[in-house]
DNA sequence: CTGAAAGCGCTTACAG
DNA sequence: CTGAAAGCGCTTACAG
């Protein structure tokens, strides 16, 4: 914090190895054209300056940040956090830093946040499920600037989408509950348009196999444990006691689950229950937690591969980029 | 992403407005220099216009960045993840941007992750703990940038340091749990520098207080929920059952308790749990998890007050400052 | 309260 | 393979 020194620029660097400031320049930016014996001088320059490029002044010249800014609802008890990570890891690795910015688990404070990565001047921008605003929606299409829309996939994305249908998770997991010979499913649905996605086409699907319309209640996001254990009191309010309950996240399944064995319930033998996002903890859970699985890291392997396309100014094939899910099935259904 | 017109600059402002470009910055960072006409000129200017300023041009220009860098281990799964939240709520509402970066459960990236902050010119870098080598202590003292250590408490910080005593905290919990009757504590835990030294802490109080010596057992880091059943298990090593088991996370207490129970095992009648970190669930558990809590949203306050005290040219009072900590004595001890 | 001018530290055609 | 020069979009003394 003690600010003795002056950094040292582009220019002592070059002015120690005799070269001009384009040349180091070039040097940090593409290696392979400067000459051997030049590289071996300005490598020498920055080291013994302990030259630190600043990345604020490259992003003004040469018009491209390698920032990109992140956008999730909340973190502090995120199902998109192993995506989060896995998208943090890559992009770092590749060269990028990463700003993480929180819409609030309402999406309130999305623009704002938009806003303050597009004056960083970002490459990209993901966002942690779909834009729903129109004039939102046009701005960012306008815009030089790369978004990326995970896990939803809409029909015509901003740019690029990279996620699953949640039409499709809902409807598979009614047809696997029903083949396993469930009869009154029961929905726990947080308050999100993806959750509420999957619980419309769960009922849709269960019916349409002959099933009578699945019970419901909502709770409210972000979702956590204590709900799960508020959803099992619940089921006093409903008609008849379910046969299986689809919680929206495994932390909800997870607290279900314990409040239904404090109140001596065997799961699944009494009270069937599944998950969703397959935590960790979902596979460790006494009895295993059936979850649904979407692959974080793929979704972050994706991304990676979109923008490397784009910056490298190729055109990219596909803008709809579907990941799919998997049903883990394990003990509690 | 399609960059059809290019992007409005302060000049343009200024020309539409006609004014200076000076002046339009003066409006922008200090409004009450500028006289209310012009303010109002330089407002409508700005919304016909779209204006968004590119706040890299504004950091190189001015020399702050209004960025701040978070450094953190892992966000899947940690119990800083509050702290975090907090703290990007509170710098976000106060005009900066927050650039995550993840060190690595291990902390082996974090020297990368410092250079990358420093190239992006950070105002402030907020640690996530403290930094070991001294070299990079050394190198970070002598740079402008200010640097926030938190959760520990260094006697010497590089900057200012925000947290509380990792000592005191695993005191308190021994003098707590003998007060309460237990005499035969075991440890889990996790192999990270602040739970290390809660535990050694915890076991010197303990004999000091007339106890025999805890038995203990380490787990890696990030810990969860798996490792907390994997410890039940392993108390058939132990050359006798313990009565109480200190866990270094309130994932492992929970773990632990869901596989102390489908062993048939009561809790806290027939062995007692503790957690630390005071998570939601902690609360929500059956039985709730005694616990420590530490203040997560104080800490995001603090560095707030330290960033803006020292943004505005003053001194600081103290450099290390204590936020304490709390036993939050619930059903499992 | 406002303007003209210099400068922040890079990148990138352009020319050789 | 390398250099000279212009320019990216701001901020900030300095002067009035």
């Amino acid at each position: 914090m003690n600010g003795v020194a002056k950094a040292p620029t582009l220019d002592d660097v070059a002015t120690l190895a005799g070269v001009s400031p384009a040349t180091v320049s070039r040097f940090l930016n593409s290696p392979e054209v400067v000459a051997a014996k030049t590289a071996d001088r300005i490598r020498a320059a920055i080291v013994e300056t302990g030259y630190l490029p600043n990345l604020t002044a490259g992003t003004l010249a040469g018009n491209r940040s390698r920032l990109i800014a992140a956008l999730v609802p909340e973190i502090a008890q995120s199902i998109f956090n192993d995506t989060v990570e896995a998208m943090i890891e890559e992009l770092s690795a590749a060269g990028n830093s990463v700003m993480l910015a929180l819409t609030g688990a309402d999406n309130t404070r999305l623009i704002s946040q938009i806003n303050a990565a597009l004056s960083r001047r970002v490459d990209a921008i993901i966002l942690t499920g779909v834009v729903t605003d129109e004039a939102t929606r046009a701005r960012l299409r306008a815009h030089p600037v790369t978004v990326i829309e995970t896990w939803g996939l809409p029909e015509d994305p901003i740019d690029v989408a990279i996620g699953f249908s949640h039409r499709a998770a809902g409807e598979e997991m009614a047809h696997f509950l029903r083949a396993r010979g469930y009869r009154r499913p029961h929905l726990v649905v947080p308050r999100s348009p993806r959750s509420e996605r999957r619980a419309s086409s769960f009922a849709t699907r269960w019916m349409q196999e002959g099933g009578s319309e699945p019970t419901r209640m909502e709770v409210n996001v972000p979702s956590h444990f204590g709900q799960g254990r508020l959803s099992y009191r619940a089921l006093a309010d409903l008609p008849h006691l379910p046969d299986v309950v689809v919680c929206g996240s495994d932390w909800i399944a997870q607290g279900f689950i314990v409040e239904a064995q404090a109140a001596g319930m065997r799961v699944p033998d009494q009270i069937a229950v599944t998950g969703f996002g397959n935590l960790r903890m979902a596979g460790d859970m006494r009895p295993t937690i059936t979850s649904v699985d979407v692959d974080g890291a793929r979704v972050a392997r994706e991304m990676i591969r979109v923008l490397r396309t784009l910056s490298a100014g190729a055109a990219l094939h596909e803008r709809r980029i579907d990941v799919g899910f998997r049903i883990i099935a394990r003990e509690s259904a």
